[in-house]
DNA sequence: CTTGACCCTGGAGTATACTCCTGGGTCTAG
DNA sequence: CTAGACCCAGGAGTATACTCCAGGGTCAAG
């Protein structure tokens, strides 16, 4: 057990986030002290590092929950989650290529670029992104 | 020639969006009409989906600007825009990566909860996405 | 028994990217 | 010549995800 601002240096964010999750129902401490000081055990520290990397992976906050939550009711079903996978797989595929789209428009605009001293005009950047075929419908 | 909303409707954003890039000097319009009315043109929708594309590609408006200025001048070195372009590069990598290991996470979890009856404790998906070993450090 | 590091709550402030509202002018079809 | 659709500026409001602050309590070391 380990007060918050231990957590907060094992996990690499601040104190007020941590706070800031409680408070949106993502992550409760595993006790308090007899001062009402916050205790977390490892779990936290696992729970913490899931939802950044969620995160990171373009999960919001509220998906996240969402995510959590789901876990925590025994009487959930396989399918509710699974649901969920799936629609956020497609999403994240979609990213992906955009974002492929978006790093070979820039490969070429690095290969194309190699000359320092052209000016900007003779550069592709803005083309090449204006061609990259990559649908506008993701959020 | 057309006017703010015709714009809108061709690039599907809203007529205030359109606004607030203007105002956050993104786009000009091409003109304006004795009456006040903003008139846009062709290039002004490439503009757009220039913007939205980066965008979705995970430029902020601010990164966007910058790009747009610099092709706006003249003089700018094409290593200016090298320079940012590699810098881009080499986040949206990593951030293709941590799709990537989200993704297969997704996948895993999607094919072991292939009985839709089972309850979530036996789901993966945070097993899984606490495996996924994706640093941290991003954004 | 005090000092400094740490913790608490509650609330305000920040950045980004919109989105909506008010109160008014313009334009086109019937 | 009027109704309805469209445009304007300026400013307030929203969502997300923090971040900071005030005012005060707690705890371990010397």
């Amino acid at each position: 057990m380990f007060t918050i601002g231990k957590l907060a240096s094992l996990t690499s964010v601040s104190n007020d986030t941590l706070r800031y999750y409680e408070q949106e129902g993502l992550v409760e401490p595993a006790g308090k002290s007899p001062a009402g000081y916050r205790l977390y055990d490892k779990d936290s520290a696992r729970r913490i590092h899931f939802i950044k990397h969620a995160q990171n992976c373009g999960f919001t906050l509220a998906e996240i929950r969402d995510l959590l939550v789901l876990r925590g009711r025994d009487k959930a079903c396989c399918g509710d989650v699974r649901t969920r996978a799936i629609e956020k797989k497609l999403q994240i595929e979609h990213k992906i290529r955009a974002m492929k789209a978006m790093s070979k428009a820039l490969d070429q605009l690095i290969a194309e670029c190699a000359n320092e001293t052209q000016p900007v005009k003779e550069c592709t950047i803005i083309a090449a992104l204006e061609r990259a075929n990559v649908s506008m419908e993701m959020r």
